[in-house]
Parts: structure tokens; sequence; C-alpha cells
DNA sequence: TTTCATTATGTTATACTGTAATGGTTATAA
DNA sequence: TTATAACCATTACAGTATAACATAATGAAA
């Protein structure tokens, strides 16, 4: 099973995701001789400032807090951008909270799940034949033809599960 | 597996699925002492007018038309309602299509998904133990804890390949 | 039956999410 | 440098959902 969850449940040096995933952005933007302009770049890195999925409001006030301009960021802009982001595989659309995550592995055209903590927000992306088998069979039983699908999974990630247990037992 | 899915794609009498949702209604609100009021009644009958998956204001708009008093029924008492349908088990919200579906089985405590087709609109639901088992395995191995799934797959029913089939051949 | 508490509905206003349309700007290549 | 396409700014608006408060209906207790 592929999946980003030990990063996105835990503590770690999130700057290197951040790092990673604009290189990967780049050079995959290259080979598919797309442009990732700065604001392409800036609503990404906006996106990757945590695990957690961020609407697109969210993406629109932290880039006008953070520019130096002082000029607003407006939503069209950031619509652009990620639409965009989402047909080149950069980040995924999170249906149920209307929100956008990035992408931990771009490329590989994989067919993915999500695993939401309620607790603190994080999103893990996952992908496991297990599952993806289970879809097809179960679709075809019916007669219908996949094209699409959104699997997203809500419930308490691993390290909430121990902080609430703990709360639990005082 | 459970599901509706011959109903949801054939041509069948939908009379008799109005009838039957709403008898099961009326049953499982009395089990539960709570009340399904004439408003309440309307709404889960308007969004089983078929097997689409309706928005909150079509289904306002259908009322406000279907309204013998021309009192125009407005968006938070269908709102209501609808909070009320979905914690009944009576409907069920498709998040990827902001839209509500009426429940073929409620009562059954099913987690389930939908087959929307992409070309009718219509939805089946279904409930089989390979994708829930595959869910669960699936999630332990992040060691997350699920509480509640969404998996809304899209494509095209059967009879909508049939159709598509055939005018590729002409 | 009256009263009271609860639940349900009416009404207005507004927040949040997303897109259409138009025109200006910038980058790229001929 | 100029033509072209891609990108971005701006305004307006469409669609989805809820907050807040007033009123009405219901059911149980006095």
């Amino acid at each position: 099973m592929l999946t980003n969850s030990r990063l996105a449940y835990h503590s770690h040096d999130h700057r290197r995701c951040v790092s990673a995933a604009l290189t990967r952005a780049k050079t995959l933007c290259e080979d598919s001789e797309v442009r990732l302009t700065p604001i392409r770049e800036a609503v990404l890195r906006t996106i990757w400032a945590s695990h957690r999925p961020l609407g697109a409001y969210d993406i629109v006030d932290k880039m006008t807090l953070e520019t130096t301009s002082g000029k607003r960021i407006l939503a069209p802009t950031v619509y652009r951008a990620i639409e965009f982001l989402l047909a080149q595989g950069l980040i995924h659309r999170i249906a149920t909270l209307n929100a956008y995550i990035g992408c931990p592995f771009p490329g590989s055209h994989h067919s993915d799940f999500f695993l939401i903590c309620r607790e603190c927000g994080s999103a893990a992306e996952c992908s496991a034949d297990q599952l993806n088998i289970a879809v097809e069979q179960t679709a075809k039983r019916a007669n219908f033809k996949v094209e699409t699908q959104v699997i997203e999974i809500a419930g308490l990630c691993p390290e909430c599960q121990r902080v609430s247990q703990q709360g639990g037992l005082k």
C-alpha cells in the first residue's frame, strides 16, 4: 500500500515535504511542457503549508496576508491555479470538505483514497490495490463502468486516538 | 451484495418505489418516536421523484411549483427537512454532487457506496462486504480508526453503456 | 382545559463556494 | 517587433448552506 500516513499524522520536518513537492512539481511541469507560473507555485506552496486540506478562500486569505505588495489575491485567480494544479495531478480535491490538498506522489497514476482525521484535520493519501479491486468487482456486478472514484474516509488518526485515550483515562 | 441497481437504471413502475419508501419512512419514524411532518414527508417524496440525486434548491423549486397554496417554500425549511431525513437515515447526501437521494433500504445499518451515472444522472446504492472489508483493512494498516466513509463512483450505467455503443456503431 | 415546554416552521439576512464574462498583460515564437 | 496564445485582474453573479430570531403547532402536566 502506497501512503504518506506517517508524515501526515506525525510531527516531522515539514519543510522537506514542501521543497520535495515543489521540486517534483517543477519537474513534472517541465516534462509536460506546461507552465508553473509564480502564482500557481504560490498556490501550491500555500496548499502544502500543512497536511490539512485547505479551502479555496483560506488560500485567498493566506496569500493575501503573505503577499508583500499588499495587493489582494482574488478568488478567480486562486480557482484558476487550483484548476491547473488539479489537471496536472499536483493536488486533489476533497469533496466532503470542499478543500484541496497536495498530492504526495504525483505522476504515478493511481486511484487513491483519503484518510481524514476529524480531530486534527490532517489527511493522508493512500493507494491500495485491494480497495481498487473491490471497487471494480462490485461495480462489475452491477454492470457499471467505472470512470472516476471518490473515496474519503473520516475518523481518527493514530495520534488523535492516543490523545483521546489519554484524555479518557485521567 | 445489497443494491437497488436494477431499479435505479432500468425503467420500472416507479410509483411503487415511492410508496414503498414512504411506508418504510412512516414505520421507521413511528418506531423511533420522531415526527414525519407533512413538510418532511413532502421533501422525502420530492427526493424520491426519481433515482437521480436532487439538489436542495431543485427541491425548493419543485415543491414551490407543486404547492397548491402558491406559497413559496424557502431554503431553510428544505434544509431542515433534509437534516431530519439524513439523521433518520432516510436519505443520503452525495458529496460530489451536493445533492440528495432516497435510501432504498433504510433501517439496516450498512456502510454503502454509490454508483452514479454521468450520462443519465441515476445513482444506485450498494453495500458490499468485500468493499467494507477492504476499507477497514487498508485503514488499519495506517492505524486509522474509521468512523464514516464516503464512496462515490462515477461512470456509465448499463443502459447508458448500451446507448453509447449503439451510437458509436451507426 | 389551561398552561407550559418542546419541537417545528416562517422569515430575513448573510456566509461560503464556485464560475461567467470581459478585457488587459505577459511570455513565446515567428 | 509583432502576432499569438497563455495567463491574470476585475466585476458580477450563480449555487449551496446556515445564523438568528419570530411565530406556530404539538404534546404532556397541572
